[in-house]
DNA sequence: GCCCAATATGCCGATGGTCGATATATAAAG
DNA sequence: CTTTATATATCGACCATCGGCATATTGGGC
């Protein structure tokens, strides 16, 4: 899963949320770093409700302007566990190994069981 | 960047590694859970290469095999860092935003400072 | 003796998620 | 009156990854 998508289900798992409230919550979420396309949103959106991660939830109408409320299916909620999990040891993995960098390369990470 | 490129840069991060090495390594790296391709990793060197993120390091010949070792670079090492935090930060937010969804909805995290 | 798996590098066409641009519409701010 | 913010939606282009293929050696199983 690509970081655009993760953050998309991210947005979503706090409550329901429509498609321009997603953007400015994955622009907050990511601290200002990723800007959410309204191309990539919308096609996500497509695809997330076909694999049955997201669903539409309910239409509201604020200003003359169309609100379309999207949630995470119990499904979505359990991948996005899962996926968050998978990012937390990658970086775990990352930085335990630009520490054994510091420390003077691969015989410490044998050491200390850092791999095998 | 996305997950095999980072889990690449990540096999390097404990001293050179060649290709096949890295290959096996992403394998352990990831608990058998991303299994780079061939077709992947050499791109991957090549791009990363261009981008003064990893460099070519030596040739080793083991058993009549060529052994094209690659490590990361100093930008290498600070980038991957950077993605470290990066992911960590998000699989954080995942979470607690999925504690959010069954502590009871949006109203807790507004309570909590969970964004805004 | 023969085939398969593991080791090892490398190319190439296809796939698919994201990007960037564009379109449409309302309301508020300058 | 134009820009910015809100809001949804489509479409072509890009490019990292995938999957298949090619090539070569060593070692184990049948």
């Amino acid at each position: 899963m690509q970081e655009p998508t993760f953050l998309i289900l991210t947005a979503l798992a706090a409550g329901p949320q429509h498609g321009y409230g997603v953007i400015t919550d994955v622009q907050e979420i990511s601290g200002g770093r990723v800007r959410l396309r309204a191309g990539t949103l919308y096609a996500a959106f497509d695809r997330l409700e076909s694999e049955g991660l997201v669903a539409a939830d309910r239409e509201e109408i604020v200003d003359g302007r169309v609100r379309r409320y999207y949630r995470l299916t119990e499904e979505g909620s359990t991948r996005l566990a899962t996926e968050a999990e998978r990012l937390r040891r990658h970086a775990e993995a990352a930085s335990a190994r630009l520490r054994v960098r510091l420390a003077g390369g691969a015989f410490l990470l044998r050491l200390t069981g850092g791999e095998a």
